[in-house]
DNA sequence: TTTTTGAACTTTTAAAAGAATTAGTCAATA
DNA sequence: TATTGACTAATTCTTTTAAAAGTTCAAAAA
């Protein structure tokens, strides 16, 4: 039966997120997922294939509750502006907690944007696709007028994105990693950039 | 007296620029600057202290030429609007023309922002200057309504920088270097995105 | 006094080599 | 089918060394 399979492979992801989120995908072996686990290395690599799938299963995990935290939100949301405002602090929140997992991503983006193409792009689609579906609720409701409703979200979610490089930039920081002052900081200027866009989308 | 210095420094500002903007930072040595201008390395030490300085003032001098354009229009603008999307169009135009400048720039930021800070800050701040000042005549016509205006400019700022982050990270291209189709990609993506923008500060 | 230079000096970068760590494989086993 | 210990292969880290490039300076030329 894969029942069994399916149970040890979420204890897996459940462990390799902890790792993953507190030390990242660089400074995490295979053999201490293994350890953590209680059991040999080879048999991680009968579960995953290797480092990176294992990698990409946690992303799309703890991607898939985000998702799914926003989704039901948006059941009974009011209107746009507030959906979005929900979605955008969930997302601040899910980094903010694993942030050393994103953060290999975004590293590996800075040096290799095209390769990550293929790893990461996915899951920005799906976050756009969500997008996309709060603005077309305000569309429906006479809240907003879009044309495009799918290249009017990739715009607002790129940015978003600037509001979050923008103010890295601007601080003493060592870049991939916000203190918790840079995160509100970021959240603070996506709040008001969402303000004015949705603004800027109105009838 | 001090007139033969400042046109030496000229000389030597317009030899560095073609250098930078065509091989960038990295890839010119003060050596081959002294031989374009047939004099000896030393003498550039006796007109810019070091390396950094010259490139600095390279820097200074490429975003006076773009600010200044920019002012003149600005002049005889209409409205806020077209000043905006001139201005963008103008940055575009001048990081096209000199990307291997930028690029430095833009890769030492990757780094270490931190650092960058200190260096490349200053020319942020002037561009977000003359983008607040933009912002300010709109709010004198009374096209558009803005609280603050200098954090309103380096929101509009900071979302312009996110449309190009955007679009080189969907790319497969190798990140530092926007291939021509992509410059224009983004700046189309720039201009819906201030129509967006400033539609949402009217009254 | 100001401008210019050749030659030295110092610091960075690049490449190579080697060691150590870690990813990934496989035959054997329970 | 699930599990492992032992093996191999790939990657990263460190050290070393050589070359290149940045920077300084005493002295000459203007």
């Amino acid at each position: 039966m894969s029942k069994n399979v399916d149970i040890k492979r979420a204890k897996i992801l459940e462990v390799a997120k902890r790792r993953f989120a507190h030390f990242g995908m660089a400074k995490t072996t295979m053999a201490e997922i293994a350890k953590d686990l209680s059991f040999s290395k080879a048999l991680l690599y009968y579960y995953f294939p290797d480092k990176h799938s294992l990698y990409t299963a946690v992303l799309e995990y703890v991607i898939n509750e985000m998702i799914n935290k926003v989704d039901t939100y948006m059941a009974n949301a009011s209107d746009v502006e507030h959906a979005i405002l929900f979605a955008i602090e969930s997302r601040m929140e899910t980094m903010r907690e694993n942030y050393n997992l994103f953060e290999y991503s975004s590293s590996l983006f800075m040096q290799n944007p095209g390769e990550l193409g293929k790893n990461l792009g996915p899951f920005f689609d799906r976050v756009r696709d969500q997008f996309s579906r709060i603005l077309a609720i305000g569309v429906n409701n006479k809240e907003i007028v879009v044309d495009d409703v799918e290249e009017t979200a990739e715009l607002l979610l790129f940015s978003l994105m600037g509001m979050r490089t923008g103010v890295l930039s601007k601080d003493l920081s060592d870049c991939l990693f916000p203190t918790p002052g840079e995160f509100d900081l970021i959240l603070s200027k996506q709040k008001r950039m969402v303000k004015i866009f949705i603004r800027g989308l109105r009838p």
